[in-house]
DNA sequence: TTGGGTTGCTACACATAGAGTAGCAAGGTG
DNA sequence: CACCTTGCTACTCTATGTGTAGCAACCCAA
């Protein structure tokens, strides 16, 4: 019985919505679930505790009960995966703003 | 009056179900309509129409009448973009399965 | 010890996004 | 003309996400 492709996994699970945002968010430094959730906008605790959930699960984050939530290794190292996608994007924005 | 950051618009759109699947089965050669479809495990048109229509106005794809549906030069970047995280995706799925 | 403030989280009702199926109009081919 | 494929729309139903209220556990000061 086989999984599917790990990266196939992975786009699923970043697909779901607030997921790259919550691993943004915890960039820098841990945040505890209500400072996440004003970092995002005042998302909803419905949802955050289920992207949560998710991303202890996949081993992108823990929670330290006295820092509150944070990037495990793993999580950092995706996030540097993705920096090469904010230069992409900037490229890509100014070739959509100018005409046809 | 402000757009909001390329890389949140992008982050937006590659969250939405399908995308990065559809520029996935791009990679290669320009599809029609229906086998974009198929090459997805039967993706409803609904979904597929809206996908395209989304990936043409950020210009990733384009649909030449005669080809198919193909990916823009913007559209392959990204796809380069992408190329670390299968690496990235292998190590993440191989520490998962390992014990904690 | 009591009142206030956190904390993480659940319950529930509502809204939007996606899936699944049918089928149409346009075009090409025999 | 009959028959195929094309891209696509209409429709219904389910999954996913949103918004708000509020609870139990904890800390801290009075």
């Amino acid at each position: 019985m086989n999984q599917k492709p790990a990266i196939a996994e992975i786009v699923d699970l970043l697909s779901r919505k607030w997921v790259m945002r919550i691993i943004w968010e915890l960039r820098a430094t841990p945040l505890t679930f209500r400072q996440l959730q004003s970092a995002c906008g005042d998302l909803s605790p419905t949802v955050l505790n289920n992207r949560l959930k998710l991303l202890r699960e996949a081993r992108l984050t823990t929670n330290n009960p006295s820092q509150g939530y944070e990037l495990t290794d793993m999580g950092r190292g995706l996030l540097d995966v993705y920096k090469p996608l904010n230069e992409w994007a900037i490229a890509w924005q100014a070739a959509r703003t100018a005409p046809p």
